[in-house]
DNA sequence: TTGCCGCTTGTTATCGATAACGTAGCCGCA
DNA sequence: TGCGGCTACGTTATCGATAACAAGCGGCAA
């Protein structure tokens, strides 16, 4: 029998990734030198390094920040959370969100709650177990154990597409409930008085929630027959969600002019069943969607909805962490976003 | 000046999550009593388990994994790579993988290429770095570092969404072109032969190239009149897109009675550009996409499309890689999943 | 009483990298 | 000639966990 070696890498049933230390050894020098040809600005010989480099390429060497990050405190990556990928405006956030931190050399680590606050503090704990070095989360209302764990991690956190009383330490968004009063008051504007809303059946979606109140305020602040809610599915609501909702709505309240929805998804839905049904849009009734996703600009008709600026929250969110990281400050910074309405065809 | 001890929490100026040996001191036991209290089924007395998950939950620790795996040699990562998210067939293969690989403990490093090889190749790069067990892979085409930085990680890899010629290791896909011209023959056997194709103007979006040569082969094979092509726009191919390239479409074919996209969002966008123009579909021209999205179930008209079963090809890729990692075989698991014609409003 | 076994816990080495410090060699200048 | 300073490396300790082995302890049978 042979001899085993410990550098050799025969030894060993399954071939395995190469480490510094291959590399160190075929080039000649001790496992530091190749670190340091590996970082910029280090004092290193040029042609020591070139050498180097070419033993890398040849084996395909990739070096394990894993191991690294051990060492030098920093994993390199960022947590973020989003309900569902599956909707453009997240998409764009976490979009948003990865050109700033990737622009920085940081990356995403991505993860979807399904509008779950346990299935939230599920995920957090994951990533925390990854040492992230700071996190976004979307919406502001969480677990309590979420929040324990989130403030023992002493890393810096950005609450997202919401205006939270108590934030947990940065956050980026705006009032939803303010943005759908002021897409009633539009549609008040422009003659409509019966106006309807279709949205989620579920209270752990907080922004579809806040949405349905800023409806209702409106409502009663405009004297508007009130009571014509239509409160459907579980989130994340689609487009057949929308379109079986504006059903129900006709059906209980027939003479209703114009609904505003909770989405583009749902509105779109309900602009399909309007086609089905025969019924003109806006001349018979009035459509308003939440979200500005690309769907709403392409549509026929083109719907109205209340855009919002999802990618520079996720813009905005990655300089309030790279800022941070940099220095940490015991202020929140509290960043708000604007939203408007975009008037377009089916209102 | 107070003396500053190494375990004193107090001498560093800024707080750090909490270790291990943090946990072991205030239990009074050894880091290794706590890292055995922390997985099932290992030699602990309950009455010290459960003394250490008291102090765990006190100060919120959470175990790091990265430090962890590098003592395991496991780092819990599988990464995956798609062309973009804003799809909901790739969101939803990425769906199925998360799926299997969740239940068993696996995270999913989840990138985007935007169809770019160059990119796919720096991504896979970023995230061999995190030492990822399992890599899967959208399309066949690679760059040669890729696939050399790929031989060198020794860890399996799948590639999906294609039917390559030569595959890097396994695969779950299936052909673009075949499914694209069983989709004009079915357009022919409904009477269709002034069929047309909408597509995207990049060479790099494989699967958008499979199909426009499927489309090709179907029209040589039927004998129809041949060059109806409108390449537009690069990927990913829009709403938008769709419906300008059906305006090229006519201006350049005025008697095209059929046509197929690349994909349903290109589809719906020429959908609404018809109703604009007061065009019935599919009595004037008939509308068939590819992918099966939500979109294609609930629009006015419903699309006829090709579906893939997006889901169950992130399922299988996720079985395979849990398969490879459990026993790795030199055999390569080649995997064909079905895609079938739907036949709904727009033919 | 002795010896063995199983249960529970501790000790040491290690994973792959980096921080911090040490040192050899070279150059220039007094 | 001698010394300081710079460059280009190497050595050692360390990050936070786990693998592997060692060991203390009580119980029970011989």
């Amino acid at each position: 029998m042979r001899v085993m070696d410990k550098n050799d890498k025969l030894m060993s049933d399954k071939p395995t990734q190469s480490t510094m230390a291959d590399v160190a050894r075929l080039a000649g020098v001790s496992a530091m030198t190749v670190s340091r040809a590996l970082r910029p600005n280090s004092a290193i010989a040029a042609q020591t390094r070139a050498r180097i480099f070419k033993i890398i390429e040849d084996i395909g060497y990739v070096p394990d920040m894993t191991a690294g990050g051990l060492s030098s405190r920093k994993s390199g990556f960022i947590a973020a959370l989003v309900p569902t990928i599956n909707n453009s405006n997240f998409a764009d956030t976490a979009r948003g969100l990865t050109e700033v931190l990737s622009a920085a050399g940081l990356q995403l680590l991505l993860g979807y709650t399904d509008y779950s606050l346990e299935r939230e503090e599920a995920l957090i704990e994951a990533m925390l177990r990854r040492r992230p070095e700071g996190v976004m989360l979307t919406g502001s209302i969480h677990t309590e154990r979420t929040r324990h764990l989130l403030k023992n991690a002493h890393i810096p956190v950005v609450e997202t597409w919401d205006s939270p009383n108590d934030p947990i330490n940065h956050m980026v968004g705006f009032s939803n409930a303010e943005a759908t009063k002021a897409m009633v008051h539009h549609l008040h504007a422009r003659g409509y008085h019966e106006i309807g809303f279709i949205g989620g059946g579920s209270t752990e979606d907080t922004r579809g929630s806040d949405r349905l109140a800023g409806y209702l305020a409106a409502v009663a602040e405009l004297n508007l027959p009130a009571g014509r809610v239509i409160t459907y599915g579980l989130p994340p609501i689609s487009i057949e969600h929308g379109g079986e909702a504006l059903s129900m709505l006709i059906a209980a309240w027939p003479n209703v002019d114009a609904v505003v929805c909770v989405s583009d998804l749902s509105a779109f839905g309900a602009l399909s069943e309007c086609h089905r049904r025969g019924l003109k849009v806006p001349q018979n009734i009035a459509i308003a969607g939440f979200g500005d996703f690309d769907l709403s600009r392409w549509s026929w008709p083109k719907l109205t909805t209340v855009s919002v600026n999802a990618i520079e929250i996720g813009r905005r969110s990655g300089s309030i962490l790279l800022e941070a990281l940099k220095a940490p400050s015991a202020y929140n910074q509290i960043d708000r976003v604007a939203f408007s309405i975009i008037q377009r065809e089916t209102t």
